[in-house]
Parts: structure tokens; sequence; C-alpha cells
DNA sequence: GGGAGTTGTGAGGGATTTGTGAATGACCTA
DNA sequence: TAGGTCATTCACAAATCCCTCACAACTCCC
């Protein structure tokens, strides 16, 4: 079955977390402190980590961090507090769900029980953006095709191509791909989109973006290519 | 940002969701069941609706049907089983998605902002003005077609010919056209309006525009052609 | 047909807009 | 801390477009 680990500076309630997932048929592996954690995380590839908040020395949020960059795995975070700047770091971080202490070691084992079942069927329907056969944008894993040729492109990159992908033929406006890479449109010199559609050309090519003089850009229909 | 109402009687799920949506930077109002469903719906006029398919009393697929009839907001059902018979009936309410139980709420999240997007892309109806079978002119796209041609046209010049498009057979003055133009009617020379027309006609054929000597100019109906 | 006024048109100046390489600074990583 | 990536900004070159001008062609009215 699956392999937890569990991550908290108290052996008292590692020791309790532990028996019930145990108890429950999980495999538990334990570490009391952030560099701990991290190590055990890259040996043992735990299929989920129970991940204390507030820990001494390296802080749960670097390990969650850390944790995020080297892998998928998914992130049930504690927090001692309801304190709201709690919440919202493990937001941030993409905490799978959360628990404020003290909580119940039977409700924490269901939570793991569904965020695991949630991760298994995180048969993310990935959702795929096509224009014409030769492109290919796949979002979620940000990654991009253009006439067979995989394309490494930045986050923002990808933005901008996406959302004109989405509509090809229309006609965007700097500040609508302004908004389209920061949620909103930040107040920002529009001529950064100029140097990301550089970019993006000398990447893809030439072909797919177009200029509309006095107005913005478009991404170019199949049929015109 | 966009306001979203969750609809669901496991308060923890609210709370959950709340947070997720929150931090997303999306407005959030709540409902427990059926009746305050359609109440917060009336007064809080969000954007789009989370919806649990099963609710105690009024029933989610007859809160997702008033709503229905009452406007045209996104919904988007959370089923508690992957029962198939539960996607129907949600599909078949014209859910925009569904998501079933337990979900992860990162990906209800991007959920929601998909199906914010596709709306609000679906909302600027692309305003396409025809005249007879053969003009075609798409707003947005700044895309010509004259007689089957896709024509390149510049914003200017665009904005000459719908302004004319849109009242086939009405004559414009000079000074109308450059209101088309310019926002406002700035001081230019009228005759920078002949120059453009030259360029249309040189661009799309002559049979189009129509000099009214002393006047102005027209686009010709389909009918004297 | 003649003349006055109006429109068509080609060409070029000049303003605006875009392309682009390089510099800067933020942020992350080793 | 040093090095890398990336987003942004800047400055200048290049491209594009709008407007104007000058003159030819046309229309209308007498």
């Amino acid at each position: 079955m699956a392999t937890i680990l569990v991550v908290d500076d108290e052996p008292r309630i590692v020791q309790l977390v532990r028996d019930y997932l145990e108890h429950g048929g999980f495999t538990v592996l334990t570490a009391a402190d952030g560099p701990a954690a991290l190590r055990t995380a890259r040996t043992g590839r735990p299929d989920l980590v129970v991940l204390d908040l507030s820990l001494p020395g390296l802080d749960g949020l670097d390990v969650a961090r850390s944790l995020r960059r080297e892998g998928e795995v998914p992130i049930i975070m504690l927090t001692a507090r309801t304190e709201e700047s709690d919440k919202l770091v493990g937001l941030e971080l993409g905490a799978d769900d959360y628990l404020t202490k003290p909580f119940s070691p039977k409700e924490l084992v269901a939570r793991v029980r569904a965020v695991l079942r949630r991760a298994d069927a995180a048969s993310t329907p990935s959702e795929v953006i096509r224009v014409g056969t030769d492109v290919e944008l796949d979002v979620p894993r940000m990654e991009a095709r253009f006439g067979g040729r995989r394309v490494d492109l930045t986050k923002s990159e990808f933005q901008i191509v996406s959302a004109m992908a989405r509509q090809p033929g229309r006609v965007f406006t700097r500040s609508q791909l302004l908004d389209a890479v920061r949620g909103v449109a930040f107040e920002s010199y529009e001529r950064a989109i100029d140097a990301h559609i550089k970019n993006i050309r000398k990447k893809v090519g030439q072909q797919y973006i177009e200029t509309v003089f006095g107005v913005g850009y478009r991404f170019v229909e199949p049929a015109e290519r």
C-alpha cells in the first residue's frame, strides 16, 4: 500500500499519527526536522507527505517548497494555529489539504485517504490546445510542440502563446496579452510584450505570430500558413 | 475580479474551496442548501456557480435548472459518485464542467478559471458585419473578406470600411469618415479620406465603394452590384 | 463645349509603430 | 557568493502607415 512521510518535531504526535496510519495499512516514514525530511523523501519516495508547518531549523515552508521542486508529491499541512498567514502560505505552496492542530488522528487518516484518491484520479484531463495539425500546447504541463518539434517556452511565453492560440485569428492588444501574463493588467510597459513575442518567434519560427500594425498580434490560422 | 458562488452542505468543503478561491483572487459567496443558493444567486449575481449535486431538500439538479432559467451563469457541478447517470444529468442540464468528489481544490480553481475564460470568450460575440453574401467584416479579428478572398486592411482602412458597411447605401461625408478613423474628428485634411478610399479600392476592388459627387462616399448595396 | 469645382492618383516626407540587441535587476540554484 | 534564467526596460534601427501635395481626370451646370 501507500507510503506516507510524517514530518513533525513532537515525538508524541509522530507516534500517534504513525500508529493510526500503520493501523490503516499505510507504510510510515518519519522525520523530525527539515533536512531529515528532504533526505527521507528522496530515498523513501513517499506517496504523500504530512508536514508540520512549524519546524525547528529549516522551516516547514522551505521543506514544502523543496519537495514541490523535486516532484509532484501531495502534501497535507499541519498548522498550529488557524492564523490567516499560515493558511495563506500553505495555499500558496499548493498544499493539497490542511489541518489545524489539535486534530483528530482519525480525521487525518481520512484526509490522507481522500488526498491519495484524488492524486490517483488526478487523471488530470490535460487541457490541450491544438491549432491545425502542427501546433499543440499542453497547458498543465506547459509543454509546447510546433511542427513536431518540442519547444521550451518560459512561463510568460507559454501564457502569451496559449492566450492567442485559444482564439486563432483574433487580434490581441498588448494590454490583453499583459492580462494573460500577470493575472490582471498590472501597470507595466506594454512593449515588454514585444520582447516576449520576439523571443517566441525565435523559438517557434516566424510563421505563427502575425503583427497587426497599430493594434497588436494574432496567432495565424492554419489555413493561412 | 470574478465572484463565485459555492453551494455545498458540508461546511468543511465549503471552507476549503472558499480558501482556495479567495486566495486565487476570487470573491466567494456560499450557500448550504438550494433555497439559499437561489436567493444568494439573485442578490449576489455571481459570475460562476460551483454546485454540489447532492443537496438536502431542494436537489442540486433543481437548483441548476432554476439557475439556468434565471440567467446565463456558468455552473461547475460537484458529483459525489462517478456514476454515469450523474454525469449525464449534469451535462444534460448544461453544466459547463463537473468534478467528482473527492476532488483537489487546486484542480477546482483551475477549472473555474478555464470555464470563466471560455464564458468570457463566448460572451464577446464576435461581431461580424455582413453585406450581401460576399462581404464579411469580422471586427474583433480585424479580418475582411471580399468575395471569398481574405483582404488585409490597415487599421484606418478597416475602420472606414466597417463604418460604411454597417449602413450600406447610406452616404458618408468625409468628415464623418474621419470621425470613424480618429476617435473624434480631429482637425485634419478631409482629403486624407480620398487617399484611404483609393487604397481600399485597390485592395478590395472598385465595385464596393461608390463616390457621391459633392457629398462623400457610400458602400454599395448588394442589389446594385 | 467651357469653366468651376470635385475627385482620382502617384509619390514622398514625416510621424508612429515595431523589431531587436543589450543592459538591468529580481529570483533561484549550486 | 557566483552563476543562471527570466522579465523588463531602454535605445536605436527598420518597417509601416498616414497625410499632404500636385496635377490629371472627371462631373456638373451653364
